[in-house]
DNA sequence: GTGAAAGCGCTAACAG
DNA sequence: CTGTTAGCGCTTTCAC
C-alpha cells in the first residue's frame, strides 16, 4: 500500500550523506551549496522520487506556495480566460492557484466568513478579479488580513495594493473612433451597470470619441445593461425600437453585444447590412456567434499573467514594499464580420 | 503592522483556561466535550477572532481541506460551469478547491511533472474532470499517489476510484427520438474526436435511435469534429453542401452546434424552417446566440457537486473503502428556438 | 472529559 | 559552505 508521502527529506539527507539544511538549501535554489553536495542531494532526491511537502514547508517557512484568485459572478468566458491564463503561470512559477468564490459578499458583505476563508488558508497572495476589485470594502477587508494583493482592473490609491489595470476609456475611444471613421454617426451605446466604474470608463471613452469628432451624445442612444447576454437583447431591443434608429451598437461587452445581434436577428435586420455591432473584451463568445462580433480586446491572459508574476515578486525576497501597479495599453480591435459602413 | 495569523490555538486555551486539546476537538468537533467547556472555548475564539490555521493542520493531521480539480481544455462554459459548482460546494463543506491544470500531458505525458506537482501539495482528494478521466495512464499514476479521486463523466473499472457520470447514449438517444417525433428522417450527426469515449457513447444513442424508429444510418450524414466551435461550423458546412441535406443537425456538444448555426446563417439558410439544429450540454452559449439553441442538459453542476460529496465522505472517517459509483440519471431536453418540425 | 508530551516535515537563525 | 538547534501551529497518543 502507498502511504501518503512517505519520503521526507531527512531520508533524502542521509541517502546523500548531508544535513537536512543543506537538503532544504538546494530545494530553495540557495546558490550558498558547493556543486559537488548540490549534485549528490539532487541525485537522492531523483533515486527516491522525493517531493517536498508544501504544508510542512508552508508552516515552517511562512510561504505556501499558494495564489488566490477570488471572483464574483463573472462572465463564464471571463472566467475561464482568466483561469487558464493565471494556472498556466503559477505552473511555471511553482505555485498552485486556489479559487475563491466571494459571492457571499453581496448578501449583505459577510466579513465575518470572507475573513475566516482568506486567513485561515495561508495565502501567498490574492488576485482579486472584477469587479470585487472595485469594492472598498472588501479591499479594506483584506489590506487588513495582510496578504499581497493585485487588483485586477481597477486601481485604488487609497489602499497599497497592487494592481493590473487596462485603459477602458482609451479602448472605447478607439473604438468608437473606428465606427466614426466608416461613417457612422448614430451609434448606440449599451452600458454597464452605473455602480461599476469599468461601466463608466468606456461610456467616457465613447462620449469623448463622439464629442472629438464633432457628434453631439443623444441620451436616447444609450441604454444601460448588466453584462449579461439578455441584458444586450433587451437594450438592443429597445435600441432598435426608436424612431431613426442607430446604424452601429457598441455594447460595453462582448455577452451584450452577443445579445444584441440576437435582437437584432429577431427583427430580421441584416448584419453588418443594416446594422452594425461591436463588443468589448473578445472573449470567446465573439467568435462563436454569427456574424462574428468584431470587438476591442482587452488582454484578459496578459493581465492574469501579469498579476501572478506581480504576487510572485511581491512574496519574493528584497522587494521595496511599494505595491506595483501596471497599465496594459495595448488596444486591438479585432475585426470579424458583425462590422460594415452604414447602409 | 499586522503580522501573519497572530493568534494561535494557545492563545485561545490561555483565554479559555483550557489545554490546547481541548480547543482543538472544539475545532474539530468531536463530541465528547462539555457543552461548558464548548461554550467558554467558543467565546474566547470569537472574542480572538481565531483562525486555524490550515497548513499547521495539514502537517499535524495530514488531512488539508485542499480539493484539486483537474482539467485539460476545457470549453470555457463548461469549465466555469463546473468551477463554479464545485466551489460553491466546497465552501459550504469547508473545502478549498485548487485547480490544476495538467495540460502537459499530451506532450508525452510527463509524468514526472504531473506527479511532482500533485504529490507534494496534500490533496485530500482529486476531481478529475472530462477527458482526463478517460485517460487511463494518468488514472494509473494517480492510482499509485494514492489520492483519493472522483472521475467525472467516466469509470474505468479496472481502477478503484470513484466516479460520477451521465448516460450520455440515453440522453443521445432521447434527443434524437425527439428529432424523429417531430418528423425528421435525415439527421444529420456531427460527433466528437474518436479517441474519446464520449463521442462514441453519444453516437450509439443517435444511432440506436434511427434503428429503433426503423431508420436507415446514412454514413454520409456522419462527420467528426472536435468539440470546438470552429469543427462545428466546417461539419455543418460540409453536411449543409450534400446533396438532399438533412432537415436537422445533431452536433455532439453546444459548441459545434452554434458552429452549425453559424455555417447555416452564412448560407442564408433559417433555422428552424429550413434547418433544424439541436446541441448537447446546455452550457451558457446555448441561450447566448440566435436562435438560441434546444440542447439536452448534462447536469455538470449537479455532477460537479456529486464529486465534491463524494470526496468529502471517502476522506471523512469510517468510509468502507469501496469507490463510489454515481450515475446521473435526470435526461432533460431544454426546448429552444433552433429545432422545429421539417419544412 | 480533559491534559501533557511528542511529533508532523520543513526552514530560520545561528554557529562553525 | 555546512551543520545544529529550535521551533512553525496543530493533532495524535496516551495518560489522568
Amino acid at each position: 500500500m502507498n502511504k501518503r508521502q512517505p519520503i521526507t527529506i531527512k531520508e533524502v539527507a542521509e541517502k546523500a550523506g548531508v544535513s537536512q539544511m543543506t537538503v532544504s538549501r538546494v530545494l530553495n535554489k540557495q546558490n550558498l551549496v558547493k556543486e559537488s553536495t548540490r549534485e549528490k542531494v539532487e541525485a537522492a532526491i531523483t533515486a527516491l522520487n522525493y517531493r517536498p511537502n508544501l504544508m510542512a514547508r508552508g508552516l515552517a517557512g511562512g510561504r505556501s506556495k499558494l495564489l488566490g484568485l477570488a471572483y464574483y459572478n463573472p462572465s463564464p468566458s471571463y472566467l475561464s480566460a482568466l483561469v487558464v491564463s493565471a494556472l498556466k503561470h503559477c505552473r511555471d512559477l511553482g505555485h498552485h492557484l486556489v479559487i475563491e468564490d466571494l459571492s457571499d459578499i453581496e448578501d449583505g458583505l459577510d466579513t465575518a466568513i470572507i475573513l475566516k476563508r482568506l486567513s485561515s488558508i495561508q495565502l501567498d497572495g490574492l488576485i482579486l478579479a472584477p469587479p470585487l476589485s472595485g469594492n472598498s470594502k472588501l479591499l479594506e477587508l483584506i489590506q487588513d488580513i495582510g496578504i499581497p494583493t493585485v487588483l485586477l482592473g481597477s486601481t485604488d490609491s487609497r489602499f497599497k495594493q497592487s494592481s493590473v489595470v487596462f485603459d477602458d476609456a482609451a479602448a472605447a475611444y478607439t473604438m468608437t473612433g473606428h465606427l466614426i471613421e466608416l461613417g457612422h454617426t448614430r451609434i448606440g451605446f449599451i452600458r454597464g451597470p452605473h455602480e461599476l466604474p469599468w461601466s463608466r470608463m468606456r461610456q467616457e471613452g465613447y462620449e469623448k470619441a463622439l464629442v472629438d469628432n464633432g457628434i453631439e451624445i443623444d441620451k436616447a442612444l444609450i441604454v444601460e445593461g448588466d453584462f449579461t447576454f439578455r441584458s444586450g437583447m433587451h437594450g438592443g431591443d429597445a435600441l432598435l425600437g426608436i424612431q431613426d434608429r442607430p446604424t452601429a451598437i457598441f455594447a460595453s461587452n462582448d455577452d451584450m453585444a452577443a445579445g444584441v445581434i440576437a435582437a437584432a436577428q429577431r427583427r430580421a435586420i441584416q448584419i453588418p447590412k443594416e446594422l452594425s455591432v461591436v463588443g468589448f473584451d473578445d472573449t470567446a463568445i465573439a467568435a462563436a456567434i454569427w456574424p462574428r462580433l468584431t470587438t476591442v480586446r482587452q488582454p484578459i491572459a496578459e493581465m492574469a499573467q501579469a498579476s501572478v508574476d506581480i504576487i510572485s515578486n511581491v512574496t519574493a525576497e528584497g522587494w521595496n514594499g511599494q505595491p506595483v501597479r501596471m497599465v496594459n495599453d495595448s488596444i486591438h480591435i479585432i475585426e470579424r464580420e458583425s462590422l460594415g459602413p452604414p447602409a
